[in-house]
DNA sequence: TATTTTTTTTAGATTTGTCTAAATTTTAAA
DNA sequence: TTTAAAATTTAGACAAATCTAAAAAAAATA
């Protein structure tokens, strides 16, 4: 019943995967954690011995329901040490990320139930993703990337990438958070590039291609959360 | 400069030991760790290596100003993280012990240093441990095990032991704690065992040998601190 | 001091998680 | 559809941290 670091780490990078909706592939699972793919095809195997994953050679994997209840705990842990350190030490957002690598293996569960009670049973991360409740319940978000919404539609930024820190230097430096509200004027098929217009500014700004990627937003007129 | 859980985990015990005034012998350690002898003297050799150790075969081992440092850093985090779980998250004081285990091994400075300040620079832990300092330097107690009190001096409760949860248990039932006053009324050389009076109490109470020599005590008198 | 007991170390094995290099399978391209 | 490229797996090695069993050294006892 207590998997390792390692173990958790593989089953959170296959559950952030299947999130995204991408098959978890070994060579999209190796560039995620940085290993090779020897060495993930090696895991592979033990996690299927221990029933947490679907695994067929050559055929990528799933995650079987005991997985992805491990892989949400995990998830869960990783979210609520990112708003305490965020909310309560007062961490800017984007050192947090990697801090929050290292405490959401320690799996006390009276820990995590006290840590939750005291921010207050939180929603949603510091970036905007939710947290799945002690159930391994989450509320799956209706949201798009920038670089996919429409021009001229309103929207608001739901989440970003947390996964690269120079992304969140970026957004901080350009003072755009989770909540502010935009709508895209031009897009430029050249580079993929984007001219945006953030609410209460009166510049308009441009964005690359990867940061239209890395930002989701959710369309305000449909009423999901 | 990044050490491993288990070489963190060697340092500590070395270096409670030395401050508990033992020889840090392999079998020592080894009891302190529940691991094999013949491991220990592995791992007194790659820590020497290190030099974090002065090890000569058949002869214990002490700590370089290096690795006393390190140590210190490790009791840092142990102690900051046993105040936030009593202060911040309300664990039961015997509970967190187990779980400040696992927190003191994520070293990155700033989060100790955010935590440091949240927790408003305390001196000691929940335990009534003192805790060193960004530097590393500790407040060294004037404590003597309340086996070693002389009869009828008053004292105080300085610190008990961390180790042993059944402990802390027991210590919270009888509603004993950091700072409680009391004095021995008499001492049985039979079996060590002694009859306390706790100042605001109408019944005296016995404490076993084992007790006697897990809580620590201040005498009013001299003024350290 | 000689002998026994205890402590410590050595030697060799095991587990976990990783790696490289080579072989195999699948997918894409010609 | 054959071939080339890419992805995946196998085979074998390695480092870290542990173990058991046996040997050696130190300490205690007769």
């Amino acid at each position: 019943m207590p998997y390792t670091t390692a173990e958790e780490n593989y089953l959170k990078a296959i559950w952030k995967l299947e999130s995204e909706g991408l098959h978890a592939s070994t060579n999209a699972i190796s560039e995620r954690l940085k290993t090779r793919p020897a060495s993930v095809t090696d895991m592979l195997k033990k996690l299927t011995e221990k029933k947490l994953l679907h695994y067929q050679s050559h055929r990528g994997v799933q995650l079987t329901s005991e997985g992805k209840k491990i892989s949400l705990a995990i998830v869960r842990r990783h979210r609520l040490w990112e708003s305490f350190l965020v909310e309560k030490l007062q961490f800017p957002w984007h050192e947090v990320h990697d801090i929050a690598e290292e405490l959401e293996h320690i799996s006390n569960p009276s820990l995590i139930e006290r840590l939750d009670r005291y921010l207050g049973q939180p929603k949603t991360d510091p970036h905007g993703d939710p947290i799945p409740d002690k159930e391994g319940i989450i509320k799956e978000q209706r949201q798009i990337p920038l670089s996919t919404l429409p021009a001229n539609q309103p929207a608001r930024i739901a989440a970003v990438s947390d996964r690269n820190s120079d992304l969140l230097e970026l957004l901080t430096h350009k003072k755009i958070q989770i909540g502010t509200e935009l709508k895209v004027l031009k897009r430029f098929s050249f580079d993929g590039s984007a001219e945006i217009q953030l609410k209460g500014r009166t510049q308009k700004i441009t964005v690359s291609a990867q940061l239209s990627d890395s930002i989701f937003v959710k369309t305000e007129n449909h009423a999901d959360n």
